[in-house]
DNA sequence: TAGTGGTCTAGACCACCGT
DNA sequence: CGGTGGTCTAGACCACTAA
């Protein structure tokens, strides 16, 4: 037990790292409750410096060789966690060039949370149609609502940031949604900041807010178009719609986000894929 | 590369595998445009004794010590190739106890492509909420309408078995749905079958008509109650419900199910999650 | 106690990328 | 060319399960 960590040489590990590995052991930590696995834990330790910011979206991160070096571990180990992360969608690998943190911003990944499709594409089509316009109607300052407080795990009355947005898809409007952030991280966001900006909302969260999405849960019911919702997606009032509500979780499973979407879903349907 | 080969010790591989295995070289398979990693090759031969049914739902599969053996590659290569399987659902480790097949008929894994949650159900809220009742209401022979052909890609007017029922949940009807199955394979299909069989169809499936559905896509769209749909589900007509257009595959991406699903989401949603 | 999957190591070679 | 991730091996030890 003792003389496997007496043997391994000083790693000279990162700083922000040492404390953690070395409270740990590097042996299996048997009769240990608690257990994690070695992987597991340099899993916890990148992730925790991916939360931290020391590598930011898009960014690239120390190789496998040095993360090794670092942590005091072989490379296999450092590999099976940074695998676990990659799967998790929190980390991107290209072969020859490096290991980076996913970003929002990346073409392969835009949109990665709008899963509408239009009916006629096929198995191979892109998962959001184009040409994609926007409209944004609303961005204000407002109370959290009980629903909205508990749905974010904020109190009631606390400041939150909301959108009101529309969508339309090769000129037909699509998605009708309303987004509501959190506390006083999105203070800065403005509607003219929100027409300029090019790309997906979350690259723009992103880049200037420093939150990144990591995941999401969707719940999906189906509703009657009420009047107003009727007119802005062009349907008839008590028409069907396709009401999403979304909430978004940042790293180290934060909610960071919630939206609730309705689609009008006469040319386009929800895309789902099961294992 | 070549004496790599004579050097490995004879591995009696089991018949079916021997052909697949000695064409390829067990090296890198160098300057080969159709290149595939060795475990990718083993994962392939795996795959296939499915398909074939060497190994049935539920059953042990040799264990990784033997597969490597089997296959003349080392342990870690055969465990890479199971991770993977295992991964999308098509194996099932177990520590201390081997490696299974998976199956619909496992607790864990019962109505694993049904996303319906009841409205009140917290976070760890089991998926399938109960008690579930099931009621068929038709099951019978019909030709493929070229809808139903397409999607299960097989020729207008073939012969295919068509089920009709209902799904209450604590009482209420939840989903009303029509399922396509393909082909002869399901000729014994009976009403009295499926009435006097428990557990999910899927498990029935399983184990009467040799069919193990795999993965599956859906296609999700806000509809109008019909005045017959309405009626079933107790709703108002032209209540909104969700429509679930689920195309199911076997081994070998072969479609295998089609189902279309309205659901009523007064108190129950459609939980999805997003990675 | 024997056998299984789970973890971890050390080292080799390969494919890919940018310089 | 050097550095990166990707594959493959051989061997050790551990945790879990069933007999």
């Amino acid at each position: 037990m003792h003389d496997m960590m007496a043997s391994r040489p000083a790693p000279t590990p990162a700083p922000e790292l040492q404390a953690a590995h070395v409270s740990e052991s590097a042996s299996k930590l048997a009769s240990n409750p608690s257990f994690s696995p070695l992987y597991r834990q340099i899993k916890g330790l990148i992730t925790r410096s991916l939360q931290q910011g020391d590598w930011k979206p898009g960014e690239l991160i120390p190789s496998e060789a040095d993360l090794a070096r670092r942590f005091g571990v072989s490379q296999g180990t450092v590999r099976k966690a940074v695998d676990e992360l990659a799967a998790e969608g929190l980390l991107l690998r290209r072969q020859g060039r490096g290991t980076f943190v996913s970003t929002h911003h990346e073409e392969r990944v835009k949109f990665r949370f709008l899963r509408i499709v239009r009916d006629a594409a096929g198995d191979g089509a892109r998962p959001v149609p184009q040409p994609m316009e926007r409209q944004f109607l609303e961005c204000k300052r407002s109370r959290a609502s009980q629903e909205v407080a508990r749905t974010l795990g904020i109190k009631v009355g606390e400041s939150v940031t909301q959108i009101r947005r529309l969508l339309l898809l090769a000129g037909e409007p699509v998605v009708y949604e309303d987004i509501y952030l959190p506390g006083p991280a999105f203070r800065g966001l403005t509607a003219e900041r929100l027409e300029s900006y090019r790309g997906p909302l979350y690259a723009l969260f992103e880049s200037e807010f420093s939150t990144r999405m990591v995941r999401a849960e969707e719940k999906l019911r189906a509703v009657n178009a009420s009047a107003q919702e009727a007119q802005l997606l062009r349907v008839r009032e008590a028409e069907a719609l396709l009401l999403v509500e979304r909430l978004s979780f940042s790293y180290g499973e934060l909610p960071a986000e919630y939206r609730r979407g309705l689609y009008n879903t006469r040319h386009h349907h929800y895309r789902n894929e099961l294992n």
